[in-house]
DNA sequence: TCAATTTACTTAACATGTTAATTTAATCCT
DNA sequence: AGGATTAAATTAACATGTTAAGTAAATTGA
């Protein structure tokens, strides 16, 4: 008996749009937290990885954030406007943009901080810690992969 | 002793931000043909589940395409002005609007097929088509895992 | 039966994604 | 040194992401 088509089978947008569909599932869970606080996912993540790099030009922010660097600029500008984060020129290369966060900024991180980890406990507990552990280094090999073959 | 307060480190943004990244290093072999034919990611995903399901509302294609239904509303205007997708009232049910893919929108998908099959034969070979699977298998897994502990 | 609720979209408002063009500063090169 | 090139950000323009509010049609339920 011939296998029935599949329902929906987009087999070649299968990989991005099942990299999206998970994220977006994970993101769920802490989209509340985000809208509470009122802060987006991206604004979030620049709070975050300035918090660990003390101070960074755009480049390497945006590389790190994941995010663009026209996006980058105008988040900067919202989160330099709440007071969360200073911007200057590099004295030594007047090109770059130094970029890190204020003691307000870390305060406000700091007030979430729990609550985060809890969100983030309960996923790993969801998706099962040998599972998601499992995902994160194959999704590290196809990273590789994908570069390499560039 | 109380457990000292969890470190804000990158861990907690670990997996949102690894899905992204590994979309977007997927995203970035089909980018220059859909900005070669002049569409959108979203407008290509819109017309690829369209040819698939002939006709359905607007909801379903949102689901299947992995799209806001505000984000299709403003999809939807722009393909219909391009001649590729028709839209209509379901006369069964006033509240639902019914999509399907004009001809012309067919023929676009056509012109395109061939160069993108080989695309997405190019990133299984990269990634080995026995770690795509894999990868495959574990995202739907935790996608199952995320929705029944919701 | 009809007012209240729910459903399916659409609009609105603001933030980000994405590509191209622009600006300013540093570096190259002869 | 100084014009050409490269590099880092920003700006611009348009499309989408996201939440809230609004609209119209269908369904509920007393």
């Amino acid at each position: 008996m011939p296998k029935a088509p599949p329902p929906l089978d987009v087999t070649q947008l299968a990989l991005p749009i099942s990299l999206l569909r998970t994220r977006e599932l994970v993101m769920e869970r802490f989209r509340p937290l985000l809208l509470a606080r009122g802060v987006t996912e991206q604004q979030w993540r620049v709070l975050r990885v300035l918090e660990e790099v003390k101070s960074a030009d755009a480049s390497t922010v945006a590389d790190h954030a994941c995010l663009m660097l026209p996006s980058l600029t105008r988040i900067i500008r919202t989160l330099s406007d709440a007071g969360w984060v200073d911007s200057h020129k590099d004295p030594e290369d007047g090109r770059r943009t130094l970029l890190e966060i204020t003691s307000d900024g870390r305060a406000f991180l700091a007030d979430a901080a729990h609550e985060s980890a809890a969100i983030y406990n309960e996923i790993e507990a969801a998706i099962g810690p040998d599972t998601l552990e499992t995902l994160q280094t194959l999704l590290v090999t196809v990273r590789r992969a994908l570069k390499e073959t560039d």
